[in-house]
DNA sequence: CAAAAGAAACACAAATTATCCGATTATAAA
DNA sequence: TTTATAATCGGATAATTTGTGTTTCTTTTG
């Protein structure tokens, strides 16, 4: 909404509680030669500002027993379908991101399974929906870049 | 590694944690009528184990100033040149995820820009890499599911 | 340019929270 | 049952966050 321009401090700030959220407002002053509470005060800014939105967990899915990971285009009858399979997809836990898209796909999304047979159930779960035309797979063999959120807001400044 | 296996209240502690990283454990122990301590000591192991990774901050890149997400798939001369292609996408900063895929392309990544213009310039890397034959983009026109975490590891129970 | 107003930072205090540890209870193995 | 092992508790202590009044810096305005 209003123009909220972030400085220097907020972005070395940002980079800290990316990296690990719990680092103590009193390291991260140490580091940057202000205070703690000046630190309290940014932090809280940029959240009332909703440029942070909240935090959340990184957790190992490998671990947890989810390694098979797959990118799923849907196709539609319809463009006036979207919506309803939007909602229908997003009742299916193991789809984690969903988008509407240009070009070949009318809605791309991705999913995290436990292995290939429980893969095939979740797609299928896809292609029953009302609407759906058919589905195509992209299995992802390895997951080489995650979600490099540092470098995307400290770029910010120059690009 | 070794089996490690999260029970009931592993579950509801990384529920909350996932929700919010600053709950304090205080409000954790409470809410599930345990003391602070064993909410500590849970977290703890979660964290030895692996099971935990880090934590992060979920920004508004919109509020940021990067509006545009688009999905590109890369098509390579050659397989053997994946891992060249790799690092060199992985210092193009607005590429946050990238994954090896099976089908139709050899990469598949995710960009994130400020506008077209700069999506186009984003692109163009890409497509100059060495080894790179062509890429294939598709553009999103909303995100209409995020990162649905909490879902994914609950459900690990039954399913 | 100087004075005044507004915003940001500081230092410190108070309140909250994390962390540690011995005692106790629960769970599993012999 | 007895013993060994692990988990939890509860409270003491250390660390951290949060609020407050004051000071410093910036900007606006006459």
């Amino acid at each position: 909404m209003s123009k909220f321009r972030l400085d220097e401090v907020d972005h070395q700030i940002l980079d800290m509680l990316i990296d690990n959220t719990r680092v103590p407002f009193t390291d991260i002053a140490k580091k940057l030669l202000i205070s703690a509470g000046t630190v309290h005060v940014r932090v809280k800014k940029m959240e009332d500002a909703g440029i942070i939105m909240g935090s959340s967990l990184t957790l190992d899915y490998e671990k947890l027993g989810y390694s098979f990971i797959a990118y799923v285009g849907v196709f539609l009858n319809n463009t006036s379908q979207t919506k309803f399979v939007l909602e229908r997809i997003n009742e299916i836990p193991f789809v984690t991101v969903a988008h509407v898209t240009t070009g070949k796909f009318n809605i791309f999304c991705k999913i995290r399974a436990k292995d290939t047979k429980h893969a095939k159930d979740v797609i299928f779960m896809i292609d029953d929906i009302d609407g759906v035309y058919r589905t195509e797979t992209m299995i992802s063999l390895e997951e080489s870049i995650n979600d490099k959120k540092r470098l995307m807001h400290t770029i910010f400044k120059n690009m």
